[in-house]
DNA sequence: TCTACTTCCTCTAGTCGCTAGAGGTTCAAG
DNA sequence: CTTGAACCTCTAGCGACTAGAGGAAGTAGA
């Protein structure tokens, strides 16, 4: 029986996170306190702690929601869970593939910097003008920064 | 002289989000036609150019408003042109590196399973618990799917 | 028991980089 | 002159949270 705090605490999930788990379904409503506060068990425990382990693996909440509902029916076939991992890692893959480009072609830009003036930065240049590029870097890979 | 529908053909940039550049301030207001609508010149599309491939490098957009304001003023010193983009790299470094412990963690996973029930199934196993795992795959590289 | 302090509650709004849609206007071709 | 595409503004939505306001509940020490 611990508090959201305490839940927070032995999952690393945060305790806005855990909430809004609640709030989009992923998560059971807990019991509460008399006086309103939440109260988990060994069992939100567990889902919490298999939630946070898929999101580091990369799955989205949606792909978490179709994991938990397969796991939750252990005699069920699991070549649905096998089919959304296989997915998950051709996405990494890919991802790996477009990034890997974008490393080759900023380590190019940076190396030909010769950091005099704005008016002759090979970064600038490059920026200006794609066809400076020796590889295909196109994927929309952009944006989301890790935290 | 291009509408917004020839200036987005020509620089690859859709329409909407040449608007939503306009409105937070990293591409300039245009001219306008005599019915209102957005007349831009060549050196929109140039500016415009730049930034679509800044995005594909994976810069932010805040970056790319500094590069723009490095590259307007090409007696500059280029230091930080550089500093940006080596930030940048080291970025991409990093995520590859994550993304690459995930995918060898997605790999076992995937070759372990041997397609049974739910309740032997590898995958829900993992998922439940990290200690199966060998690698550390900790980062937060989740929830960025690339469109 | 009182007090102080931390943790908890709900609610709304913001992040990033767009994207979608409503409802209306302008432009270009035939 | 008509048609239909392209344009306009505005608001709201996406995913997965994060931040903050304003207040209530729980807990540890005096």
């Amino acid at each position: 029986m611990f508090s959201i705090g305490k839940l927070s605490g032995s999952t690393g999930v945060k305790v806005p996170t855990i909430r809004y788990y609640e709030q989009i379904g992923i998560l059971e409503e807990p019991d509460r306190s008399e006086g309103g506060q939440r109260v988990y068990g060994e069992e939100a425990k567990k889902r919490l702690s298999f939630i946070r382990h898929a999101r580091e693996l990369g799955f989205s909440l949606d792909e978490i929601r179709e994991l938990l509902d397969l796991a939750d029916d252990p005699n069920q076939n699991c070549m649905a869970a096998y089919e959304i991992a296989k997915r998950q890692l051709i996405e990494v893959r890919n991802r790996i593939a477009r990034l890997t480009a974008l490393q080759g072609e900023l380590q190019r830009m940076l190396d030909q910097c010769s950091c005099n003036t704005i008016g002759t930065c090979r970064i600038i240049q490059v920026l200006s003008d794609h066809s400076l590029c020796t590889s295909e870097h196109l994927g929309t890979e952009a944006g989301c920064k890790a935290s």
